[in-house]
DNA sequence: GCCCACATTGAAAACGGTTTTCAGTTAGGA
DNA sequence: TCCTAACTGAAAACCGTTTTCAATGTGGGC
């Protein structure tokens, strides 16, 4: 099934409306393989819905980050971007020239994670990993 | 040496001058085992120097910033914060409940991103951890 | 200790990303 | 097709952060 098709049933199969500018924000997701903010995410929307607003551009990552269909990144400039997310735990690799993004979830932190609560006595609940990079297209 | 005058040293070496509004600054950090805002910081900064602007505060932190001193964290909830780092590579585990945070760096990732980096085919260059938990005084 | 150049300060305004408001529109089940 | 609750977008509000600029304070040189 098409990324967008699924994007979309996640959404239907809690009974919301896809409407025109909400599709249009899906078919930019899924289209993209990098991260994207926001404003970037309106801009290219509009191409496909003219009148999208940047207020449903919005509300609509807010209700797919709720359903974990997609992620907010955290930049090292301080402005979040968005990255598709395929469910369940996982963490991101970032091309830092192209914003290009892949998924991984095979992050084997059980040593470190108890390492770290025997020296420190917290008792460690979650963890926030995020790896940067080039992507093979943008190697030297 | 007390953290407050390290912090202090740090500035002074770079021939930074050491006044009222930032010793106030220096003061909070120091005495914070935890991370804080820029207002927070700001608030408990005027009971050491009444008139401490925020602007000053903000300017204080990208210095401090900039020597590697502190760190800023990000939460979940988008907002950030600040926590002393002593200099280094190294990461911060943060109390859920108290925002109480411990810096350590026996990050031993070698082996995930060998792993990543074979299954993705990026070159990765960098990395950002934070784990979140319980401290001892929070336990249940 | 005093002076002075210049780094630093803070009030106010600007800024940029995000959220709220609200009257009009639309999706989709009956 | 009709109806209603969900949804939309323009505008304004909001909030954390940065810029501006005239006034002030620091610390080296004397
Ligand atoms: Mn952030
Ligand atoms: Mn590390
Ligand atoms: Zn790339
Ligand atoms: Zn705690």
């Amino acid at each position: 099934m098409l990324v967008e098709d699924t994007l979309a049933h996640t959404l239907a199969q809690r009974g919301y409306k896809l409407t025109q500018p909400r599709r249009a924000v899906l078919k930019v997701l899924a289209a993209a393989g990098a991260t994207l903010t926001p404003a970037e995410i309106h801009r290219r929307a509009r191409s496909h819905c003219l009148h999208t607003g940047l207020v449903t551009v919005y509300r609509t990552l807010d209700l797919l980050t709720a359903c974990g269909a997609i992620r907010k990144v955290h930049h090292a400039d301080g402005c979040h971007a968005y990255a598709l997310a395929s469910g369940g735990h996982a963490h991101h690799v970032i091309c830092e020239c192209c914003q290009s993004v892949v998924e991984f979830d095979n992050c084997d932190l059980g040593t470190l994670l108890a390492a770290v609560q025997r020296r420190t006595g917290y008792q460690i609940s979650g963890h926030w990993l995020e790896l940067f990079g080039l992507c093979p297209n943008c190697r030297p």
